[in-house]
DNA sequence: GAAACAAGCGAAACCGTTTTCGCTGAACCT
DNA sequence: AGGTTCAGCGAAAACGGTTTCGCTTGTTTC
């Protein structure tokens, strides 16, 4: 740590500082550099050398003011620490980064307060469009219909139909995982989940009895066992299920933790999978899908894809092609070894 | 999805529009609303209706201008999939959300075209400072001195000791487990590890084996086990080691995957944990720390403290009091039942 | 050789806000 | 009554670009 001030910050260069050096005015400058016609190619090559040599950066805040655009949009997330928003995140930052957007990040932490707050700072900021991702799949209050932008919601929906938004499909995943389980001959199927209050929870409930249905099955037992989103509750719940259901030969989870639960009692109990008892999750979340004993079957839930998706519709409607209500994406049958072979 | 266009975007309300609103210039309605003084309370009120009334947003890009400060600053990450850079984010978050500022994030994913690419646009659009996250503890290149604003490294330092850099103090990571273990009791200990090139593998070791010197002790089978950062890892280097050290009391685990790993193979040999082997991991990443059989005891990295930290650092760097150098910021021992009690 | 024309460049307006400074009118003082 | 002070307000400049439009040139055409 030296004691001597910094060496001073260079003032960013702006196109005047081009155009002097250049020997120009700044209305060339500006033509020369955006590539516009009624510019010389001598001239040009002079004013591009110049602003090469002074490292110059366009100001964007001075363009967006002219355009009426900022090339910006906003990503309000619910869920920061969460795992759900961080993909969704990257798609959308992907899908964006590839053009010319950049993105503000807020995290509201679930507080109207706060979201309210962030939203008054993005909309200050001028933001294009705005992506609200939540924690939960279960339907959230719009953040409001008269705004100067277009929003999109992604996993959590607006309740307003008249907001564009996105989630997974939830009941299809369901549908995924017993459709999976009976192509590979399980026909006494038990479903342990996380907390009933979570859609999440019983859409796959929902889906995961269609199927059954149509295939002239219920569940063993009759009833999904609901819990907590953990390990614990899938050591528990699994050790109850094989008390009263013996002959079960495959266990929907609710969750990838869920399922590492179940499998570790069966493991305990010396109960072999897939050969005995087949165990499939949700989530396919990477270090508790390829760490487990075996590796465990999931249902993707393509967040990234998600959220990819949510930047697309989020520039569509910026261009004028607002769509409205709910879609859901499909989501992906992810196979190791919990359920099939060796 | 109804056919007909959405209803005409409100054009968003300028300054202008509530001084002719309210009957006034816009210079006396900027004031009015700013709280300068020269203003008459009666005439401030009638400016306040009409900013209400019209739902007015300060246009920030306008004011950035003027000001020469855009309030926003750049969040450069090359890991938004990983687990490290999304509570640096939320820290810095939090400690920006207190204040006036905003975060852009760009995802560069290791990749250095693309980080100067988003480097480029994010002094375009004026940052007032840039925080640089990495993925692994290791150094990088800078990413420039005679930039226009100030820049903080977090997680993975600058290799040019001219930046202020901020990680983790892996060397008093490695300390911490090493003396926790010492104090209830154990002397025959092992350290089981990620891959040997990464510099958070390395430090730990360091810090653990200069505690163990410290006591006069030295490591059972007298070397770090590296391997990968995976439970598969800390599976067979746990059966190894019970193979060739089996009077071993305690186990020092890279990370908590490589725990959850040791756990699962030291349950299966009916070792009880902690009472014949003691096992600490890494990271104090909730589902695996809480899921596990005993809970585990483990090193949390405070990546958050360190978010929140880079942001105050870079907030004074801005203020104009830049620091230089690596600072290590401490851990934290957070004790579960897999080293005490039950 | 004069008229018509195009190429190349610069002056100026504009975006929305803040800030400085000058102006007006009322109240005050002698 | 005339001069001074001061509160309250507005005109204008500034930030850094982009775009329109008009002005010089030099070239072409009859």
């Amino acid at each position: 740590m030296d004691g001597f001030a910094a060496p001073p910050r260079p003032r960013s260069v702006t196109l005047r500082d081009v155009a002097r050096a250049a020997g120009v005015s700044v209305a060339t400058a500006s033509k020369a550099l955006n590539g516009k016609t009624d510019v010389r190619a001598e001239t040009r090559q002079r004013v591009q050398a110049a602003a090469a040599s002074l490292a110059f950066t366009p100001n964007s805040l001075a363009q967006a003011m002219l355009a009426g655009q900022s090339g910006t949009v906003g990503l309000l997330t619910n869920d920061l620490e969460g795992r759900f928003s961080i993909p969704i995140l990257m798609g959308a930052e992907n899908a964006f980064g590839a053009g010319r957007m950049s993105v503000f990040l807020c995290d509201a932490r679930e507080d109207p307060i706060r979201e309210s707050y962030h939203l008054k700072a993005l909309l200050g900021r001028r933001v294009d469009g705005l992506i609200v991702v939540g924690s939960r799949t279960d339907p959230r209050p719009t953040v409001g219909h008269d705004l100067p932008v277009p929003v999109v919601y992604a996993y959590a929906p607006s309740l307003d139909d008249d907001d564009c938004s996105l989630v997974p499909d939830n009941v299809n995943a369901g549908a995924i995982a017993v459709q999976h389980l009976l192509s590979v001959g399980r026909r006494r199927i038990a479903h342990i989940s996380g907390e009933v209050s979570y859609a999440a929870a019983t859409d796959r409930a929902e889906g995961a009895a269609r199927v059954l249905a149509e295939a002239g099955l219920s569940l063993v037992g009759e009833h999904v066992r609901y819990g907590s989103w953990t390990e614990a509750w899938g050591r528990a719940a699994t050790a109850a299920l094989l008390h009263s259901e013996p002959d079960v030969d495959a266990i929907v989870c609710g969750s990838d933790q869920i399922a590492r639960g179940a499998l570790d009692v069966l493991h305990d109990r010396g109960i072999a999978v897939p050969s005995r008892v087949a165990v499939i999750g949700f989530d396919n979340w990477e270090p508790f899908v390829t760490g487990s004993r075996p590796r465990l079957t999931s249902v993707d839930m393509n967040f990234e894809t998600l959220g990819r998706t949510a930047a697309q519709r989020l520039v569509e409607a910026i261009r004028g092609e607002q769509r409205h209500g709910v879609e859901a994406l499909p989501c992906r049958l992810v196979i190791r070894e919990s359920t099939t072979g060796s």
